[in-house]
DNA sequence: GTGTTGATATATCGGCTCGATATATCCTAC
DNA sequence: GTAGGATATATCGAGCCGATATATCAACAC
């Protein structure tokens, strides 16, 4: 992971949820996206810096958690991050940003909050991924023709593999969009209507 | 592209078929890992400068390149690096570098230059893709079965998507394995035999 | 001729990420 | 008590990236 946003994006999502402080940030990123998505503290740290003083995000006072059992988190020292408005508004435009791009990470990550998007925000981004896929389907099947004789075994098979990845690809998105225009009434979801209402997480 | 050696293994792997300069190095690297692989000049230009600092490529004397056809290139200012001894001892340890990780990208890159290695590196190097896959695979189910309920329609089908995937990757490098196992006599290649007999270098 | 465009070719800069490393605090087990 | 591990934050250098600058040269138009 290292291009625009795309550490500021998931950074908001969670915070958006619950405030949290960087190192649970980090925890909860990894359990979120998987194992294979590490974010390093040389990268986390700075970053809640610069959020912060751009207004995005600010400091909760920490109030030093009394310590009346033994199994709570005593006073340790820790920075809790909120999410403000800008952050918020911040939040949207980073997830809906059209002029981005929709490679395989950056989809991902946006798909982990498609949740707080509009419908046709959704359609939208779903239907530029197909037509990146596309390209890159077109592309690859262009060069199958053109290089076949001229590249070794594991190159062509590589190449073959992608074809055929790619394709599945496609497909997964095709019937993301036919599920989005067409929302059966008992999709397997569990946090709230795709409806109009966003999901107002009140508190923890 | 951002790891350690995944610019340096492409650039040595070129430069040892062919001596080039910067910008053709860029077009080459284009064409073989496809467009969904860009250098910036400004990770190329310093790298070339760095590899040839520590004496793993060399300038080439710049011939003007006489100019008796209207065709030819001109004299235009350029600088052609070509690969050493040293260049080549670099790039077979890049190449098989087991200690290194079997990412997608990684492997991707490794498997371009495949040719180059050994039998028993290129069973190795599949082999940790394989284990590397089959841990992912795992790692995918163990998520579904404990957290199904509780993500939403979006990351779950991500989730699903990614499952069948990593299967059908793991598909593709037993298919891989199969055949470095038993290669069948007409195989589709163009670079040589797979040479029984290539010199055993009792290496480390 | 001259002007414009586009490909060729190299270079540099700021901002950012990464991996490594340092430094504390707190909890649990022995 | 103290050793080891999880919690929590911070910093540094190396290197990548996107943007931008600067030339040269071929092609074609006017």
């Amino acid at each position: 992971m290292k291009q625009a946003g795309m550490l500021e994006l998931p950074v908001l999502g969670l915070l958006k949820e619950r405030e949290m402080h960087g190192y649970e940030l980090r925890k909860q990123l990894s359990t979120m996206l998987g194992p294979f998505w590490q974010v390093s503290w040389g990268s986390l740290y700075p970053a809640l810096r610069r959020l912060a003083r751009d207004g995005v995000v600010e400091k909760v006072a920490d109030a030093p958690a009394g310590k009346s059992g033994k199994t709570l988190v005593s006073a340790r020292r820790r920075t809790v991050y909120r999410v403000t408005g800008a952050g918020e508004a911040l939040f949207t435009q980073l997830l809906e940003e059209m002029p981005g791009t929709v490679d395989a990470e950056h989809f991902t990550l946006k798909l982990a909050f498609f949740r707080y998007l509009q419908p046709e925000a959704r359609l939208m981004l779903l239907e530029r991924r197909r037509a990146y896929l596309q390209d890159k389907l077109a592309i690859f099947k262009e060069n199958l023709r053109n290089y076949r004789e001229r590249i070794d075994g594991y190159a062509l098979s590589l190449q073959d593999h992608e074809v055929r990845t790619t394709e599945s690809d496609i497909a997964w998105i095709n019937e993301l969009i036919t599920k989005e225009l067409n929302p059966k009434s008992a999709r397997g979801r569990s946090s709230g209507e795709p409806g109009p209402a966003r999901p107002k997480t009140t508190n923890a």
